[in-house]
DNA sequence: TAAAGGCGTGGTAACGTTCCCACGAAATCA
DNA sequence: TGATTTCGTGGGAACGTTACCACGCCTTTA
């Protein structure tokens, strides 16, 4: 039933030349006569004939595919990375094999074995594995993304921009009245959450706020790491108005929810600022603020970058692309109303 | 520096083989002696030897690549597709080419076009074009998902099963004591709006439930579509408590929001029910009880039938996925705390 | 005018695997 | 014991493309 599909032999005989011409022609080469590569296009539309990718690679050894190793692409942060790095992948006539690994290491090393195996021309990852054996045994060009990567200083990454994220955070808290905000962190064994802190201390030091009497409280990235936090935090004793700064959207609506059930209101009682942008911040009551990553941007340039590795001049560095903020409704403005706070005001 | 990949030659010549007997071997066929195999395999394991993929596809015919092409890999419906395809792919050792069509017929087009290049063994497709001429067309085992698969009977599909939904909703609502809930529906240019309303229609039948005399409110499938149905729902002359079933959970969610700038409250005076099961729903306030969609089953259910349809045993039916409802707090539990309600008690 | 160079063209090899066929040895049957 | 089948093995072709080389024609240069 199903015909043989037309090779670029077939072309080649239709239009009357030999497969060589026939490949120039279709490969866009200089060095065919006007005459023959219209001949050669012609006949390929007359015959429906459609490159085999495969042949190609086999011979050129370039696939035109790129592999992506997300952790989740439920997670809509990852789709939004795995989005941009399509559409720059498309751009450029390539097509893109997508991997979740659930941070799971034996997963990991399975899908970088099967991008080896479908010969891809290069892989953007977002490393799972605390060593870089795996990465160093991969044998083909990569590029590393998210905050992890940081941890493989000699690979060429992307990234957000924690540090400028930290600033136009802390800019926002401020210029609302906002002088001394508590804060939701992340575990302690995660990478994100020191260069989180540690930005976030030059903040308050530039300030002259003391960084060290704000509370500051732990959990998992998660609504209920985030709702266990917000509960201690609201257990101390405090005075007047609070503002926190949670290091993770979730975290921050969770945090939403625990103000809820403490019989409090946000932000009347309690402002929240919460950090990547995911979409459900939009349909919370009140709506997130919160400081976006650039998830699409970040893929886009991760798939830039992979070319510049593909093609041998690598940069081997880190970029960082910058943060922005969504305004919502979470955050009071206490500018307004009353004379500015002291930088301890807000604290317990 | 990047030394020439080992091939099978390689592995034959280090295990004192042909390169047939390895590839026997290797690929795991019968007719080789258990010790030519392991002096095979070892010999593989010691020189690092990675099939190749392409060259397999060029001589087999196989190429172990699936295409998937959604409307966006952003939209977290299609994110649960995407991963349960691509974890059903695994498990049986292929990989998943994943695209976003965007509702454009030309990208559609031209990811179809991809496919067919890349020779991947077949495709998991959500068909925005109208006409079934691209399908036909395409050459390649495909299995259709989605809702707007119907138009094509002709293919295998994989959707979600609306009618039980419905009926799943409706059972929820009654036994909270909400007899004549009110409908907020999708554009009427879209298939699945049809499909909805007929079976709302069949169990208000079945109930003795009049649905001629219950509200009814079109929008698009946003937020912005849901807030401006539920404002025109209020505007309406009513009494007493007013049940919701909206046919789209982002549309619940801008009901919601519609009812609290109304001054009312949920679930209190408004009840809502959505359709969909978006993450989002889990951080709103209240939290939306909504009919989930079995994204990851539909995903994976795909990859099966196409594994059907590759294998030559087509099914050419509709497989129709059931879905479960997630109860949240936005529906008001009146069959406690007052005598059943009659069929009319609800309507304006 | 002859030599040298550029350009368009065609033939052939190569990429790495699987499929097909043929061969010899062992096993089975008459 | 001789004929037949089964089994493991090896050699070669094939998949469709691009890279490479050689050839002939035309133009340019000494």
């Amino acid at each position: 039933m199903q015909r043989r599909r037309p090779t670029i032999i077939d072309v080649a005989r239709k239009a009357g030349v030999s497969k060589s011409t026939a490949g120039r022609a279709l490969s866009g080469a200089s060095n065919v006569t006007d005459e023959a590569r219209e001949r050669v296009l012609d006949a390929a539309r007359a015959v429906g004939y459609e490159r085999n990718d495969l042949a190609v690679g086999m011979r050129s050894g370039r696939t035109g595919l790129l592999g992506l190793v997300i952790p989740d692409i439920t997670n809509p942060f990852w789709a939004e990375v795995a989005r941009g790095a399509q559409d720059r992948a498309a751009e450029n006539g390539m097509s893109l094999l997508v991997f979740s690994s659930d941070w799971d290491h034996s997963r990991e090393a399975s899908h970088l074995r099967a991008l080896r195996q479908a010969r891809v021309d290069g892989a953007i990852i977002n490393p799972v594995a605390d060593n870089f054996d795996d990465l160093d045994r991969f044998g083909l060009p990569f590029v590393l993304i998210g905050s992890s990567a940081e941890r493989f200083p000699a690979a060429s990454s992307v990234g957000s921009d924690i540090a400028q994220a930290v600033r136009i955070g802390m800019d926002h808290l401020v210029s609302k009245g906002h002088h001394a905000p508590a804060l939701i962190l992340g575990p302690k064994s995660r990478i994100a959450r020191a260069r989180f802190l540690r930005t976030f201390h030059e903040h308050c030091v530039e300030r002259d706020i003391d960084p060290a009497v704000l509370p500051m409280e732990d959990g998992e990235y998660t609504v209920e790491g985030g709702h266990a936090a917000m509960k201690r935090l609201l257990a101390r004793e405090r005075t007047g108005h609070l503002a926190v700064f949670a290091a993770n959207d979730l975290m921050a609506l969770g945090a939403m929810v625990a103000v809820r059930e403490a019989g409090l209101r946000c932000p009347e009682d309690v402002s929240i600022l919460g950090f990547d942008g995911v979409p459900a911040g939009a349909f919370s009551w009140p709506g997130l603020t919160t400081v976006a990553k650039p998830g699409r941007e970040i893929g886009m340039r991760a798939v830039d970058c992979l070319f510049d590795e593909i093609a041998g001049r690598p940069e081997h560095g880190r970029v960082f692309m910058p943060c922005r903020l969504i305004e919502r409704g979470s955050l009071a403005d206490l500018s307004l109303h009353q004379p500015k706070l002291t930088a301890g005001a807000g604290r317990g």
